[in-house]
RNA sequence: GGCCCCAUCGUUUAGAGGCCUAGGACGGCGCCCUUUCACGGCGUUAACACGGGUUCGAAUCCCGUUGGGGUCACCA
């Protein structure tokens, strides 16, 4: 089996819907053990549903790849030796594959409807559920004629050995399905369109793939697609059969699976909230895997350096919004200060706070602000909230409610005093030590406050909110004018 | 229901027979730092589902039970 180089993983969604936080992880491990073995990524869309797949979901999952930063050696966009790699441009491949298929016996024609199937389990006292009977393996041609007459098309079925089969899965060791637990199933509609039964392990057969990394979801169509590669050996289109690893469900809150429903499971809507990509490529790893006994914060080449799909824990893992969130918030203090200010900006404009391209003013006053952020946040989306009043004046400041109304009683004293004692510092000494020395001294020894009581109405008024980045800071950036001004306005009741 | 998978703190994970009176992280709680909130620091909370084996010795191996999940499409 291959090792090594030799390794050939592959990534294939369908495009339906957007980028599931389950499927992305898939793409995750695949592309890390490629890495890691320095093998091959091979990314091949199978689109074999017109009723479902869609142009937009093909490029959101490309969309979310490329953010990722997961690349692949072989697929779509950059071409290979099995081109095309989109299921929907491969249909004399498959029509090939299906004739070949056809003539050495290992597929045959089925009339039976999904009534008649039921009706005849029924008839002979198996449960509905039981499936598939087989019945139209050894039909005479007689008979295949007859229901030709009756103006019907065939589906073709996969004749699958009736007998136990096993594999070694390389996250949860031997599988055996014991035979009579599988049927034969359709490969090929009868309008001659193959399904995904036929077409997957077709092209992984084709494309030489070793290493199948894909959901839990499919472990158990793992004995039929054994099947179907047995019959893919014996009219030589491969020689092997590929290493299967059935990655562990990611659900969400009780222990579902994590619905495509839940905007937890759109990978979109954490990047939206402001997760960067090493943070989710280092949250989304954890699911199922650890790097080492005493650390979760890892980059993305100490993954690769580490990752085989063996250490893979069978288990279901939930995902865990606040761990995430944690995790990412480390990552972003991990950011240089320059890289963390240019990351927030695309927030920034998104929340209306600055418009993009961003002019060289609020580039010098972000540059300025963003450090004093980057400490506390843990999302970029919490950018906006925690940097927007630097971006505005006194004029248009908007106080939260909730600040103002937190606010002690005796909050004009401490405003007025602030002020006289701002308006006492020469402009060019307008630094954060020399605004916090006289502000102390005007308020904390002058007036005897608690630094809380002192500085929460100064922070309000400066900011619109309870919680802001440090406030001396924020009035360095703001400058003396327009800080004086947000005090003075603060102090007039219809502010 | 048949078949399959899974089973360590609330969550995630370490643990591949003695290193385990079970470790880390997130969360929770408390304290410290402190110009708010954070960040950081310190401490604390809390788990091997149950029952049988195997073994000198089991969280680790085997069997069973229970519980959870998945899958049984002419979707992928």
């Amino acid at each position: 089996m291959a090792t090594g180089s030799d390794v050939r993983v592959r990534f294939c969604p369908s495009p339906t819907g957007t980028p599931h936080v389950g499927l992305i992880r898939t793409a995750l491990f695949n592309w890390a053990y490629a890495r890691h073995t320095g093998g091959k990524m091979i990314f091949r869309i199978e689109d074999t549903d017109a009723a479902r797949d869609s142009e937009e979901s093909y490029e959101q999952i490309i969309d979310a790849l490329t953010w990722l930063r997961l690349d692949w050696d072989e697929g779509v966009g950059v071409g290979g030796p099995h081109e095309p790699y989109r299921q929907s441009q491969r249909t004399e491949i498959y029509a090939d594959v299906i004739e070949r298929l056809k003539a050495s016996g290992h597929v045959y024609e089925s009339y039976s409807n999904a009534e008649e199937i039921d009706a005849r389990n029924e008839a002979a006292g198996r449960r509905k559920q039981l499936g598939y009977d087989n019945f139209d393996r050894d039909l005479t041609d007689e008979q295949r004629a007859a229901f030709r007459e009756e103006g019907r098309q065939p589906a073709l079925r996969l004749r699958v050995p009736d007998d136990d089969l096993s594999f070694d899965d390389l996250v949860r060791g031997e599988i055996t399905f014991p035979a009579g637990s599988f049927s034969d199933f359709v490969v090929v509609r009868p309008n001659g369109a193959p399904l995904y039964t036929l077409v997957n392990p077709v092209d992984d057969a084709i494309m030489q793939i070793t290493h199948v990394l894909r959901g839990e979801d499919l472990l158990s169509s793992t004995p039929r697609q054994i099947a179907l590669y047995h019959a893919l050996i014996d009219i030589g289109i491969t020689t092997f059969v590929p290493r299967f690893g059935h990655l562990p469900y990611v659900t969400g809150e009780g222990n579902r699976k994590l619905s495509k429903r839940d905007p937890e499971s759109n990978l979109f809507h954490h990047r939206d909230r402001g997760f960067i990509p090493e943070g989710l490529v280092n949250y989304l790893a954890l699911l199922g895997w650890s790097l080492t006994h005493d650390r979760d914060v890892f980059s993305i080449d100490e993954m690769v350096a580490a990752f085989d799909v063996e250490d893979v824990n069978p288990n279901p893992a939930r995902f865990d919004v606040k761990k995430a969130e944690s995790i990412n918030g480390d990552h972003i203090r991990l950011l240089a200060p320059a890289d963390f200010a240019a990351r927030t900006v695309r927030y920034l404009a998104a929340a209306g706070v600055l418009a993009e391209p961003i002019s060289p003013a609020h580039e010098a006053v972000l540059a300025e602000a963003a450090p004093l952020v980057q400490e506390r946040i843990a999302l970029l989306g919490e950018a906006p909230g925690m940097l927007g009043f630097l971006f505005t004046d006194a004029a248009s400041l908007v106080v939260d409610p909730d600040a103002r109304a937190g606010l002690p009683a005796d909050s004009a004293v401490v405003l007025s005093a602030s002020v006289d004692a701002l308006e006492r510092i020469p402009a060019l000494e307008w630094t954060h030590d020399v605004i916090q020395e006289a502000l102390s001294a005007a308020l904390i020894d002058g007036l005897g406050l608690k630094p809380r009581v002192a500085y929460t109405p100064l922070r309000v008024a400066v900011s619109g909110r309870r919680v802001s980045p440090p406030l001396f800071e924020s009035m360095q950036i703001l400058g003396q004018v327009e800080t004086i001004a947000r005090l003075r306005r603060f102090e007039s009741p219809e502010a």
